[in-house]
DNA sequence: GCTTATAGGCCGCGAACATG
DNA sequence: CATGTTCGCGGCCTATAAGC
């Protein structure tokens, strides 16, 4: 019975293990590389000759229980449950960080395109019908889909999220409350209505957003301001019924109060010498204890109360602290401090790298990922540390050099490869010959296809794609060298395609083991499988991994059209993408609010300007980012200083509230088998509230280091 | 600087499913 | 069939972003 369910999903599977067949490791000394680029997992950087240390990696072993994956499949992405230390230890050994930040809009595409190709490979949901499957409350208990890699193709190409952060998202993704637009203002009927239901169903939200068409979260807050509104108002009543003139006279003083208390923000703007001052007394003061952390757990608590800030008031600190997490904060984001060698891999350093950064700043374009890499690296360099390096997974698939800057020169390749390891895979499994002259057939074609397939992608994709393709055709023209380049490049990729068939055996030999490892079909299944997509089933496989190939490549095809046609995204989502749709368009900001959003945005703009540069320069490169993707990059949050990659852990100190204490005195109980939600079984050693050290992201950088 | 909105996380529950 | 495990859901908490 278990083999049969596994035949009969056999194509997800196989579809997977392809998409992740191509993956490399690779190791990175210098921070400048891949400072941000992180693409849905999948790293890709601009830099040429990163291109070319990936092209030449071999591809990572993804059969059996090889660092992240199981039989070609990354392990966390099976199910949603059971997240151990071993899984840990084995995200740790290969160097995958997880990311605790929202789903950004990148990440929401790419599910979306996961449930598209899911429902065509599969056929056993029609696409249009996610709403349906994922909102229309589910039974409880029940699977969505029978098939066991359902959620692992969900997550396919997100490296950094869990199976149990993806559904969760999907669930929210496809909520029908999501096409109505969840952030729509509520009428009073509505108000009405929600007072009602939330009685009628014993405040089910669930329930009762299906009712009201809005997620169970907006509800559940509308529900609870409807009710603080009223108990303010029966309090107001009440005591001005009491005791009017006394209240009043209360709540003056204390307006008057803060006011006198707050401190306007403009004294303190722009001007980083306390802060410098202030973290030279610190580090002085600090450092043995800063040494010994890796990470500091509710940083402004702990920098507000510092012996060294007493003379400060409370507003300088808070204005202070927050200069401070700013430049950690991007200091993560650029992954600075990822080279940090393993043993001055501590507060103290980061620190001090922050005062070294102050102190040594220029003021124009400071904060640039190049002019904070460069003082990094002088930092580093003075220090005589050498720095460490670090691994990141990439995808061969981004970054062949093509041949003409475009894209079918390249996923033509892709195809014969993949072509090559198919009718390879053919022979191994035995299949009908019929089957290899039908791929062979269509494969002929493929150019042909591939081209098509292109050209729709790039109407879907018009602006990006014609973006890209003026900017490369006028660079082209502006200067001989980068034509010379070409040139070089052409030869090579001339080269690459000649040694392809030298390398196809490695990839090869990959797919055969997956061959070897993975259930071949047979007839039985065959029969038991839905007719229209049986006779396709490989040629469905390679539609798919062609279309993954396209994704990789047009960044974001479907996005644009997404927003457009579809469900309207939450409302800091669709800001943001408006945001970033605009600004390429029209430098003009509106509004007063945009100004200062503008403001707010100095740096990450700066940076991204830095980066259209860096784009200009890399020409030839097949990979061009879209504005979108460097709008995200350049906005990290905070939660990724908080949640480094130092420290899974730290995260859930950050929760220390007296509430998730007592309830993680019960979490051995749950140990590892109920709800192994990740966080659940992370949370071992959180003890010290303040600060920690965190074992497993010792052990992960010596692993890193050592490696 | 404060408030509000958003959404991810935690954990418990009950039902379905898997296993022996 | 009994038992253990997994899954989906729900309620609540809370960090963070956005708005004022």
């Amino acid at each position: 019975m278990k083999e049969s369910v596994a035949e009969r999903y056999a194509e997800t599977k196989l579809s997977l293990q392809k998409y992740y067949e191509n993956l490399v490791k690779l190791e990175i000394s210098d921070p400048e590389k891949f400072h941000k680029v992180s693409y849905l997992g999948i790293k890709r950087s601009k830099h040429e000759e990163i291109q070319k240390e990936i092209e030449d990696a071999p591809c990572v072993d993804t059969i059996g229980q090889v660092g992240i994956f199981d039989d070609g499949i990354p392990f966390y992405h099976y199910r949603r449950a059971a997240f151990t230390k071993e899984g840990n230890r084995r995200l740790a050994e290969f160097g995958v960080k997880l990311k605790q930040s929202r789903f950004d809009p990148t990440e929401d595409r790419q599910i979306k395109r996961n449930w598209k190709s899911y429902c065509k490979l599969t056929n056993l949901f029609d696409p249009s019908e996610a709403s349906e499957v994922f909102c229309d409350g589910q039974k409880r208990g029940k699977r969505v889909a029978k098939d066991p890699y359902f959620y692992a193709y969900l997550c396919r190409g997100l490296v950094d999220r869990t199976c149990a952060q993806v559904v969760r998202r999907v669930y929210i993704l496809f909520n029908k409350a999501q096409e109505a637009g969840d952030d729509r203002e509520w009428t009073e009927s509505e108000d009405i209505m929600l007072k009602k239901l939330a009685k009628k169903h014993n405040n089910k939200w669930a329930t009762i957003g299906r009712k009201l068409n809005r997620t169970r979260f907006t509800c559940y807050h509308r529900y609870t301001k409807l009710q603080k509104d009223e108990k303010v108002k029966s309090c107001c009543l009440t005591a001005t019924e009491d005791n009017n003139g006394l209240n009043i006279e209360n709540d003056h003083s204390e307006n008057e109060n803060l006011k006198t208390k707050s401190t306007s923000r403009s004294r303190y703007c722009k001007n980083t010498n306390s802060l410098i001052t202030v973290l030279e007394e610190l580090l002085k003061a600090e450092e043995e204890s800063l040494r010994d952390k890796i990470k500091i757990v509710k940083f402004r608590e702990w920098f507000t109360k510092r012996h060294a800030l007493t003379e400060y008031d409370e507003a300088k600190k808070n204005l202070m602290c927050r200069q401070l997490q700013d430049v950690l904060k991007l200091c993560e984001a650029y992954r600075l401090f990822e080279c940090l060698p393993i043993e001055h891999c501590n507060c103290y350093s980061k620190l001090e790298f922050v005062h070294y950064f102050l102190t040594n700043k220029k003021d124009k374009g400071s904060r640039t990922a190049k002019a904070m890499e460069d003082l990094f690296l002088k930092y580093v360099d003075d220090k005589t540390w050498t720095p460490r390096n670090r691994v990141l997974l990439c995808h061969k698939l981004d970054i062949t050099p093509d041949k003409e800057n475009t894209e079918s020169g390249q996923i033509k390749k892709i195809q014969d490869a993949s072509k090559e390891r198919h009718l390879l895979d053919e022979d191994q499994n035995g299949y009908e010959e019929n089957q290899i002259e039908k791929e062979e057939n269509q494969d002929k074609e493929n150019g042909e296809q591939v081209e098509e397939g292109q050209e729709e992608a790039q109407v879907e994709n018009s602006d990006n794609e014609q973006r890209k393709n003026k900017n490369s055709k006028r660079k082209r023209s502006k200067t001989k060298e980068k034509r010379e380049k070409k040139q070089e490049e052409e030869q090579l990729s001339q080269e690459n395609e000649a040694q392809q068939t030298d390398k196809l055996p490695k990839v090869s030999e990959n797919q055969r083991r997956i061959n070897s490892k993975r259930i071949k079909p047979q007839k039985e299944t065959q029969e038991n499988r839905e007719g229209p997509f049986e006779e396709n089933r490989e040629n469905h496989v390679e539609e798919l991994h062609r279309e993954l190939v396209e994704e990789l490549h047009h960044e974001s095809p479907e996005g644009p059209k997404n927003e457009k046609g579809t469900r309207k995204r939450s409302k800091t989502q669709t800001k943001k993408q408006e945001n970033n749709v605009e600004r390429p368009e029209s430098n003009e900001e509106p509004t007063n609010k945009k100004k200062n959003k503008k403001e707010k945005q100095k740096e990450p703009e700066e940076e991204r300007q830095v980066d259209e540069e860096t784009q200009e320069k890399a020409d030839d490169c097949l990979i061009i980012k879209t504005e979108q993707e460097i709008e995200f990059d350049t906005q990290p949050t905070y939660s990724s200083y908080n949640n480094s990659n130092y420290d899974q852990e730290g995260y859930n100190d950050s929760y220390s509230s007296p509430s998730s204490k007592s309830r993680g005195k019960n979490k051995s109980t749950r140990a590892s088998n109920t709800n192994g939600n990740q966080r659940g079984d992370q949370r071992y050693t959180s003890d010290n509230e303040e600060e920690e050290i965190d074992p497993d992201s010792i052990i992960r950088n010596l692993l890193i280091s050592v490696d």
